[in-house]
DNA sequence: AAAATAGGTGACCAAATGGTCACATGTCAA
DNA sequence: TTGACATGTGACCATTTGGTCACCTATTTT
């Protein structure tokens, strides 16, 4: 375990959140194309890639001027390995369905 | 989606996740339980205690003049939700088994 | 009842963090 | 080859965060 508070460091903003989200649901995107979608500035938000990829959450593969971004799953599997028992992971995996019910109806 | 940032910010600090590996390990611990493994003031492990319990990741009983904290994993299990595609699930899965595996060797 | 134990509050300070800007490099198109 | 486009660096500043301390309340124990 040498990497994980980087992970967790870069998980902590919301705005990196974001980011993630948005490769999550289309991989490949350019810090452009990123910051278009966001109130803030080029700097700010190529910082908060930055982040990200020393924590290894997003991968990056250039292609003449631009540079694509790729969200990587692998850390956030060895954080929910970290605090959920294999035993219990039903009833956790049963709860926060509930919860996550009960959101989409408030 | 309005408590998650209470969750991540959280997670981001390395005393915290130390107070929920303990708790992980075993549940019912007080305060003074948890203060004696660290290398910090009363103080200083209540304040974590608080984030902790304010994002729900931690509950509490009272008991007596003890008060007694709980692991609750469900907000992790959340997390995992949002970014593990449910198609790509073993993949990954079997990705983070073996990045254990060779940390482990290491 | 007195003393020891367990936990709680608010103020305070140093360090880390999120964001902007001036300036600079590399790549493509006309 | 000139200009526009895409990304990169380092300095800088306001705010947040991690930690301590003086002081305080509630519950045992003797």
């Amino acid at each position: 375990m040498i990497d994980d508070d980087r992970v967790f460091k870069a998980l902590a903003d919301p705005t990196r959140r974001f980011l993630l989200d948005r490769l999550f649901a289309r991989d490949g995107r350019t810090l452009s194309e990123l910051e278009s979608e966001l109130e803030m500035t080029r700097f700010g938000v190529m910082k908060h890639l930055r982040v990200l990829a020393d924590a290894d959450l997003v991968v990056t593969r250039r292609s003449g001027r631009e540079k694509l971004h790729f969200l990587n799953p692998v850390p956030i599997r060895l954080i929910y390995d970290r605090w959920i028992d294999k035993y219990t992971e039903r009833q956790v995996s049963a709860l926060a369905d509930l919860k996550s019910e009960l959101e989409k109806q408030a």
